[in-house]
DNA sequence: TGGCATAATGTACGCGTGTACATTGTTGGA
DNA sequence: TCCAACAATGTACACGCGTACATTATGCCA
């Protein structure tokens, strides 16, 4: 592999001339310029990243976290491979690597070495709860000041941006069409509530709930990881609770479409006995028997928005999408008090509907 | 942060004796050792992983090579984070990096830059086909010699190891397992024979069928692009020859419960007027309706296989596992020609029986 | 005790780049 | 013509570490 030096030997020019070249700084005639880029290309001399990335102390790389137990998939795919995805057009784009690194899901992780070791330049967390240990390994990140992006889980925490999507207003959505097609007592099956993102959707719920003059009962709440094996045995549950629904709400299609096979299977009728409302919109929503009314979220723009808020971050302009993203992100939490924190962005959620209610 | 030097002063020895303590290389005193364990430990100092990494040339990172399309997701996503769990859980326990590429599909990608840059030390190329452009990739990385992996795709050439699974064996034995049954007319829904996979299940398939007297008929045979979608589109063209087909073979579960559905829609039950069989044993493969018979393929092994692969390579033991690996990919092709490459891995597939045949 | 092998540590430099600062070339106006 | 301002380039060094080689300490045997 040919160096610098020998770059510049060839264009007859000093090392420091091929640099300025290489990174396009500082003033260069132009015909230096076709000088050194005809000897680099002639040498087949490219910038060697590494040495680059240690002069400068930064990796070029993105830590991309996620949580991981071998041979268990705790969340839908869909999920983070929509969101590894926006992620991984924007770092590219950028010239940024995207590094990935899994956490053991509910245990300490040390962000902090990641960076001291100059693994990486900025992490972005996903699949985050607000565990104990996760949420404690999360806020050293905020306390070090370290640039980061929490992706779908608020923690409203000076220092630790989030971006995810306004779940209270879809569930929300999805609860109220289920009660203005006249669906009284309506069941959720949720995910954990250490997740923001199934606490919004509570919040969404009780609200179209309290607008009807109703109060969350929780003999008709159920919980289920995510997972399309969770929604199918929560099907046992809610089978037992059967007389006392009139429909389902599900925090994800995946346990959606668990629930409506475990339901099938003890011979309950979707949508005509219990109409069922999913939630990702992801693409299997639509090729379900039924398809499934769920809630769309637009998880590829939230893995974009995400690299582009620790991107912004990194190049110095601190905030400069915050006048769209506090917009965005106006909407008020009004019962469990933890509002979004102005650093955050709030994607919309769409209600889409298909025939499973 | 804290540097080499510091600690070097608090312990009172030079900054080798730091590095060799860190590093665990040459003779220590234990003493020595500890005192330079508990400055550093004071000092909160970590090895500068860029550093380190530029002084002895190699990032650290294995680079991991996915076909993308924005907001198209080209395979099952199964079958993507089953590998990828594999290999990160390999690279992980040897403390390289995964740095996670995305590659344009049928277009030229340049490999060899990644080394040169010193972006990677290694690659593992997921999800390739033997289009031209994508085959000439991948084979100047093997011109070069320098360590990579394919993952699931034959090339048979020299200095291009691959990792995959006997998927001739797997789609013999689902098609064995149909005509042992009693159905004759077997279709095959499979994917672009532009993948080794698909030309291997066809080979199986063949092999299978000529077995009983067969020789397939291209009227019967149908392609998708592993996508549950394409399944559900091909449903209309299997439907249009249903009076010729006894059984249907797909080559991965989504294509299988795309196909499903189609024909549900049509009015065709499965298993009851058309046994189906799919392939990978995904986690939806339980769960449908039918529960799939399918093949299971060992994908989170294959992504520990191939990551141990590359990493043996970088360690200099050539070929450690090779012994095995020969024995495992000892299947002969007997058709197409492509026989497995003496580095070429085969995994174990299994017929799994469920209920859809 | 001397000498030698080996353990243990120190010295010195290279890895390839970015960049502050110094130097030289150029332009334009007085 | 001379000088200031700025463009263009060169010089020199730091970045933090690995490691070859030199040096010093230690233990063992005669």
């Amino acid at each position: 592999m040919a160096t610098r030096r020998e770059v510049a030997e060839l264009a007859g020019v000093s090392e420091a001339t091929v640099s300025r070249v290489m990174n396009g700084v500082g003033p260069i005639k132009e015909e230096t310029r076709r000088k050194v880029a005809a000897a680099a290309a002639e040498l087949g001399y490219q910038l060697n990243a590494l040495a680059s990335g240690f002069a400068k102390g930064r990796s070029g790389n993105i830590g991309v976290v996620l949580p991981h137990v071998p041979k268990v998939r705790l969340f839908s795919t869909y999920y983070f491979s929509e969101i590894l995805s926006g992620i991984g057009d924007v770092l590219h784009q950028a010239g940024y690597g995207l590094l990935l690194l899994y956490r053991n899901p509910q245990a300490r992780y040390d962000y902090v070495s990641l960076y001291r070791t100059r693994r990486v330049d900025a992490c972005l967390i996903l699949g985050a709860s607000d565990l104990p240990e996760e949420a404690a390994s999360v806020f050293a990140l905020a306390d070090e000041g370290l640039p980061c992006c929490v992706v779908d889980q608020r923690y409203a925490r000076a220092g630790l941006p989030c971006v995810g999507a306004d779940h209270r207003a879809g569930a929300y959505a999805a609860t109220r069409y289920m009660l203005d097609a006249g669906h009284r007592r309506i069941g959720f099956l949720n995910g954990s509530p250490h997740y923001s993102n199934s606490a919004d959707r509570y919040e969404g719920y009780r609200q179209a709930l309290a607008e009807s003059g109703q109060s969350p009962d929780p003999a008709i709440q159920f919980e289920g990881n995510y997972s399309r094996k969770s929604g199918q045995e929560a099907a046992g549950a809610i089978f037992d609770r059967l007389a006392a629904l009139d429909g389902l709400l599900c925090a994800n299609d995946r346990m959606a479409i668990g629930a409506i096979q475990g339901l099938r299977e003890r011979g309950v009728a979707v949508p005509e006995r219990l109409p069922v409302i999913g939630y990702d919109n992801s693409d299997a929503s639509s090729l379900t028997d039924p398809p499934l009314t769920t809630v769309e979220v637009p998880f590829y723009e939230m893995g974009r928005l995400a690299a582009d808020s620790v991107l912004a971050r990194l190049s110095g302009e601190s905030r400069v999408l915050s006048g769209i993203e506090v917009a965005e992100g106006a909407a008020v939490y009004q019962a469990n008090g933890s509002k979004p924190a102005a650093d955050d962005v709030l994607l919309p959620t769409q209600l889409i509907i298909r025939r499973s209610c």
